[in-house]
RNA sequence: GCCGCCAUGGCGGAAUUGGUAGACGCGCUGGAUUCAAAAUCCAGUUCCUUCGGGAGUGUGGGUUCGAUUCCCACUGGCGGUACCA
């Protein structure tokens, strides 16, 4: 048996393949483990060595739960849906359908070829019409449910409509888009049209005008995790706010739930406080404020209502319809012209430039504490979307307010003094309240608390809780996603669409392009009429899928229910889920949101998807940057060229072909500079340097036709490069350089399926797990991986002869080949608890150099580390084990325990410090009593050398630890 | 700005409830083998040193017999978020 990696892959692929070695039953005596990775989006360009780190560990956790006696759920599949696969059928005219395919199958391939232990029998798609029968399914029911706030918990519309038909609203309490005021009478009254309006407002999904993030280039809107600096995260187009008619899923009703689940959880703090800043939580309290001359009032959100003495002004925001009713024609002007102002600014402006700007309405409040009359004013800074779109101003306390009053000469009171609290900033919530009335003298908590109570005991208000978290906009305009399961009938009321009738599939288009907010499906024609009315033209977004995956797994074929209870009874939840951090919020929030729906359902046993979950750390990879410059010419010409990062501005230049002159760096960004292919990395004075040389360019240009064309779009940027010689006189240009995410348009992508045909997929595996704890940003090197090959290479030399003949024998196991044996076994089955796989390569690599020393090769010692490894390499683990006789998969047989009796020592060697520093180390036997080693400690003549001339304070012993002298 | 995470040799990283800092691997140095190279194996490798020893885990302080580990302040890096009242 020869130590051949790549036939030992292919092998045992196949084996494992024919034999479905990794079948998951559901019904089984055994407990469950449900391991779960994030499904990939099948991009076009493949895994990157990025992509593994995570699926490696899962499958370590895998393997090993398996062997650990546990029936594992380990499911792979493909988040389907999405802008990429579309972007690229307008481009090509390819169907999504069928580029998606041709990805998938290549995903499938590389996780192979990684030997991951998926059961691909229960892989799942989100764009095949079985799977999103049932996305449209679980969104039909969220449609069909409003939120009860007392019980809180999801109930069925029929259920609302009867309370509706007795109570009126009065009777209701409920999450909803705003407070309505309707009879039970005028309810009953009311046609089919006006009745669906009604329950609008309290669908947990619906339809409604909103302002919603509008992207011009895409041609869809966007949630707000799509969105990032005012621009599309995908494609990084420009945003903008517009006021539509969109589907949205109602999550603010599940706010407190989503916060409060939190705390069961077992998530990185990190997550967690992702989450709960999304969330957004804030308490305080809403105040009324007359109007002078007005009937209505104005109402704000304040978490301090504490220095409502404080208030010199009120602020709303310009979108506000009631800014028109409020404007007094004095000030109709500048409110005009300040509207007009705000309509011209970009969300990208107002993010960047953060002016103080506002204008005056005319109008005033009354303050319901003190009746002083407060100017209301409008300005860019008071938010629409967040509380009552309206504040009350106290620049004595709050930044932005005292900005503002400052630019409009208003007036500031100072209500806390803080001068018992040196360093609190105006947003701590500390000091004594001055200059307020009966809150005079108290502290801020209790003057919260004291304030709320007045404003609550007036009638002038309430206590409120409010959350940042937006209802999440679920409709897009674009044709590859699942399409709305709605049908709007004769008098225009959206209808679900029985669950008999689903799903409802995409029609055949051949041109997908969105043309100005209308859904490319608004042209199929012939699928939007139907008997019964006319269809939902939006589809939803790409998260629809990836909501509820976790759950498909668990019965992958049922054509009757999106899962049987059968299986997620059994199955219940994810016990540890592994992906990227960039899906932190989004997705985990979004999943979360419908889990606790179908919880209120009854439809899962569990309140929360996913116990335990872990973020991999990015795998990032040099990023060379080629600088853009310009030669300014002796005879005034400027001519770009491509310069090295080393060359500074004005420096004298004569690129051949272009002329003599200096180095002028572009004026406008001071360089620019392009991401660049064919780059060398060489070491300069033991620094790394990265490169592109002259002869890589022209082999390039010569080479294939991608290679040449890539040059040529180079050089239609800049005609030459500006070489300099290395100490060879070689020419080259030396290259800016920074680690980053990898991705196919850096050029800083690393195919896992190059490394694994050189090196095997087990030393592969092995080494990613190497290079530090999973969870840790890390950038990519290939320096290292011989290491662990070589490692590879004498663990199988441990069984394997120097003939490639199997050579083990059945001598007994030594005590101290014993003790390797199990000081290996505790370790990594430690260390794979705690996800520290780094560690448990070490301790692989550490028993192997022992055994090899003490020339190990008998089978007692060596049997159990094959079934020990066989989660890390599980081909080589196969082999060896088929070569020892084993029966059936090494991934079926029994973990190995370790066990404590051989961990026991007859001594142990203790540090002597003095004064807390380590000098020398002694032996006592492992038993022995303090009084015992520091009667022996001070019996050796080092320790007297140390002690001699010094007097003893105070010995410090702890068995089996150290000893400690202490001494003057 | 705010929130979270991180900081240890030339490099990736290890170190249990505070108890021998630098495991393991890379790289480097020397040696063996070889006609030679690759591969493999062996030894050494934190820094300084007058070879006695001394210093040392981003910086400064604290708690402790003893701190990479706990506390306080700061610096730098990464990620998230941002006029959220």
């Amino acid at each position: 048996m020869k130590f051949d990696v790549q036939a030992l892959d292919r092998k045992w692929q196949r084996y494992w393949k024919e034999h479905k070695t990794y079948r998951t039953a559901t019904t089984t005596g055994k407990p469950k483990y449900y391991v779960l990775d994030m499904f990939p989006y099948p991009s076009g360009s493949g895994l990157h060595v990025g992509h593994p780190l995570g699926y490696i560990g899962s499958d370590i956790v895998a393997r090993q739960k398996r062997q650990a006696g546990y029936n594992v759920l380990h499911p792979m599949g493909f988040d389907a849906f999405g802008l990429p696969a579309e972007q690229y059928a307008i481009d090509t005219g390819v169907h999504p359908s069928e580029s998606t395919a041709v990805n998938t199958a290549r995903y499938r391939e590389q996780m192979e070829t990684l030997g991951l232990s998926f059961d691909w029998d229960r892989s799942v798609n989100t764009s095949d019409p079985d799977y999103f029968k049932w996305t449209q399914w679980i969104i039909g029911q969220v449609f069909e449910h409003w939120y009860d706030t007392e019980q809180d918990r999801a109930r069925p519309i029929a259920e609302l409509i009867d309370l509706l038909e007795q109570e009126g609203t009065s009777g209701v309490r409920a999450a909803e888009t705003e407070p309505l005021d309707v009879t039970a009478e005028d309810f009953r009254g009311m046609g089919p049209k006006e009745r669906s309006d009604l329950l609008m407002n309290y669908r947990l999904a619906f339809r409604s005008v909103s302002y919603v993030n509008w992207c011009e280039a895409l041609g869809t809107v966007l949630a707000n995790d799509e969105v990032k600096d005012g621009r599309s995260e995908r494609g990084n187009h420009p945003v903008e706010q517009r006021p539509m008619l969109q589907w949205s899923l109602r999550i603010t009703a599940y706010a407190e739930r989503l916060l409060a689940g939190l705390d069961t959880v077992d998530y990185s703090e990190g997550l967690k406080a992702q989450q709960v800043n999304w969330i957004g939580k804030s308490t305080g309290a809403l105040v009324h404020f007359d109007i002078e001359g007005h009937d209505r009032q104005l109402d704000v959100f304040t978490t301090r209502p504490d220095t409502i003495f404080g208030t010199t002004f009120m602020v709303i925001a310009p979108e506000l319809e009631l800014v028109d009713e409020l404007t007094t024609p004095a000030q109709r002007q500048e409110i005009d012209d300040y509207l007009a102002y705000v309509g011209r600014r970009s969300e990208v402006d107002r993010m960047s430039e953060n002016k103080v700007t506002g204008a005056f309405t005319g109008a005033y409040a009354i303050n319901p504490l003190n009746e002083a009359r407060v100017p209301i004013y409008i300005a860019e800074y008071v938010l629409k979307d967040y509380g009552t779109g309206a504040i009350m101003a106290v620049p004595s306390d709050d930044e932005r307010d005292k900005r503002f009053a400052q630019k409009f000469g208003i007036d500031i009171i100072e209500v806390v003094d803080k001068t018992d609290y040196p360093g609190a900033s105006l947003k701590d919530k500390l000091g004594k309240l001055i200059n307020s009335g009966f809150l005079d003298g108290m502290e801020v908590p209790e003057a919260i608390e004291a304030a709320t109570q007045r404003i609550e005991t007036l009638g002038r208000g309430e206590r409120q809780i409010n959350y940042r978290i937006r209802d999440l906009v679920f409709s897009r305009q674009r044709y590859w996603g699942e399409p709305w399961p709605i049908v709007y009938d004769a008098d225009d009321v959206p209808q679900l669409v029985p669950t008999e009738e689903l799903p409802v599939t995409l029609p055949e288009m051949d041109d997908f392009r969105a043309v100005s907010g209308a859904s490319p499906l608004e042209r199929a024609t012939d699928w939007i009429n139907t008997p019964s009315g006319r269809r939902e033209t939006d589809t939803m977004p790409a998260t629809a899928g990836s909501n509820w995956y976790y759950l498909r797994y668990m019965d992958p074929h049922n054509p009757g229910e999106f899962v049987s209870k059968e299986a997620v009874d059994y199955w219940r939840d994810v016990d540890l889920y592994v992906g990227g951090a960039e899906h932190a919020v989004s997705h985990i929030l979004y999943s979360r949101l419908i889990h606790k729906f179908l919880f209120d359902l009854d439809k899962v046993p569990t309140r929360e998807p996913y116990k335990k979950l872990l973020n991999q750390g990015m795998i990032g990879g040099p990023i060379s940057y080629v600088h853009l410059g310009v030669l300014l010419a002796d005879d005034g010409q400027r001519h770009p060229i491509w310069v090295g990062s080393d060359v500074a501005e004005g420096t004298p230049l004569d690129v051949p072909g272009v002329g003599k002159g200096y180095l002028v760096l572009d004026e406008s960004s001071g360089t620019r500079l392009t991401p660049i292919r064919f780059v060398t990395e060489t070491s300069v004075n033991n620094e790394s340097s990265f490169r592109l040389y002259k002869h890589a360019v022209e082999e390039a240009q010569q080479s294939d036709q991608q290679d040449a064309a890539y040059f040529r779009t180079i050089l239609q940027q800049a005609g030459a490069f500006a070489w300099t010689l290395d100490k060879e006189g070689r020419p080259y240009l030396e290259l800016s350089v920074e680690q980053g995410k990898m991705s196919k348009r850096k050029y800083n992508a690393v195919n896992p399926d190059d490394i694994c045909a050189r090196y095997g997929a087990d030393c592969f595996r092995m080494y990613e797990m190497f290079l530090g704890p999973i969870d840790q940003a890390k950038p990519w090197s290939v320096s290292g991986i011989d290491g662990v090959y070589r490692f590879l290479r004498r663990y199988w030399n441990l069984f394997v002869g120097n003939d490639d003949q199997l050579n083990v024998s059945e001598g007994e196991a030594t005590k101290e080949e014993l003790k390797v044996l199990h000081t290996l076994l505790k370790k990594v089955g430690e260390d794979i608890d705690k996800l520290s796989f780094n560690t448990c390569i070490s301790a692989f690599m550490v028993a192997t150099n022992e055994l090899t020393k003490l020339g190990c090769n008998k089978r007692a010692i060596l049997e159990p580390t094959v079934r020990l490894i066989a989660p890390f390499a599980p081909h080589v683990a196969e082999e060896l084990h088929a070569a020892l006789g084993g029966s059936g998969s090494v991934h079926h047989a029994n973990w190995p325990e370790a066990v404590d009796k051989y961990l026991v020592e007859d001594s142990f060697t203790y540090p002597i410090a003095f004064n807390g520093k380590t000098r020398l180390t002694l032996d006592f036997p492992a038993g022995a009593s303090r009084e015992d080693v520091e009667a022996g400690a001070r019996a050796d003549t080092q320790v007297q050398g140390y002690l001699d001339g010094k007097s003893v304070r105070k010995v410090i012993v702890v068995p089996g630890r150290m000893v400690n002298f202490v001494v003057a």
